[in-house]
DNA sequence: GATCCCTTTCGGTCGACACTGAAACTATCG
DNA sequence: CGATAGTTTCAGTGTCGACCGAAAGGGATC
């Protein structure tokens, strides 16, 4: 007997948290964001996020606040409801590996800060040029790679 | 009255291992990784790295191994010589750098199965798909931005 | 204004991990 | 085969942060 679709979503949903724990993005944070992505309908509540993932509220809360606060999350409140709706926000996924390439990029003006340092002592500073010059690389070529990324549609 | 040059530089490494903290790499790492980048000689023992960088034997021995492990450190043990000696393996860099675009290329995968879970459900797939698009889009430019890569000097 | 429902805040617990320092281990030299 | 110099292992400590759940806070309806 084969298991059903829900209960393989949710070991995928698992996957998924387990992958931006290692990027340091808290589990249920993910659990939230795999969630969001393929629940139906698309938008839920926080009572309903605490319930449907089995975890506290004081958590929903908590990590809701960091995933809007980054974007990938959009916060509705309605009128002649107390309760906010929350959804994904996919079109701010690209923001988020934005500012992955932009922590990359900004290593550079730190190996350029020390190449300062350094100057006059070329002996000296070889090792750090090999860095150096890579990060400088980077940092001309990850904008120009992003700006000719896919639109996202509509 | 300015300050010394290798004050200068004590903070510089400071910043740079503060930088790479959060990353994730332990903060003696990071000095360790600092200090090697800049140091005259090349070479150091771990009990030099000890005194030099204030930390313990225990802290530098862990991080040592981590960072040899990774390859951004280089061992060398040598004949009539007790203390083994380290230093930066700077072209290593580029394998370092590698592992955090296959970190991202990788979550491909994992996007692509949530889209075989959702196949036949369009609507409900819309979401994921945004996001497995982008990430399809990376895993091509990203290693192919990574082939023209500038050589590493000597 | 009172009640209800939902969300946020907050104190407390737990586990993970960086770090320390001493003891065990290894290799070199006399 | 000691003696010595250096490194690694390991148990113990402290810190940090994720998580929980209860209490406080804030709207909405009656």
């Amino acid at each position: 007997m084969s298991v059903g679709r829900e209960t393989r979503l949710s070991a995928w949903i698992e996957r998924f948290a387990a992958h931006f724990a290692e990027e340091g993005i808290p589990l249920i944070g993910g659990r939230i964001l795999g969630y969001l992505l393929v629940c139906q309908p698309v938008e839920r509540t926080a009572a309903e996020l605490s319930q449907e993932l089995e975890a506290s509220s004081g958590s929903i809360s908590t990590n809701l606040k960091y995933l809007v606060n980054v974007g990938l999350v959009t916060k509705r409140t309605r009128r002649g409801r107390q309760a906010a709706e929350y959804r994904i926000n996919e079109k701010a996924w690209t923001d988020f590996i934005q500012r992955k390439f932009d922590a990359i990029a900004s290593v550079q003006t730190l190996t350029d800060d020390g190449m300062r340092l350094l100057s006059g002592d070329p002996e000296r500073s070889m090792r750090l040029r090999t860095v150096d010059k890579l990060y400088g690389w980077l940092s001309e070529e990850l904008p120009a790679l992003w700006e000719r990324r896919p639109a996202a549609p509509k």
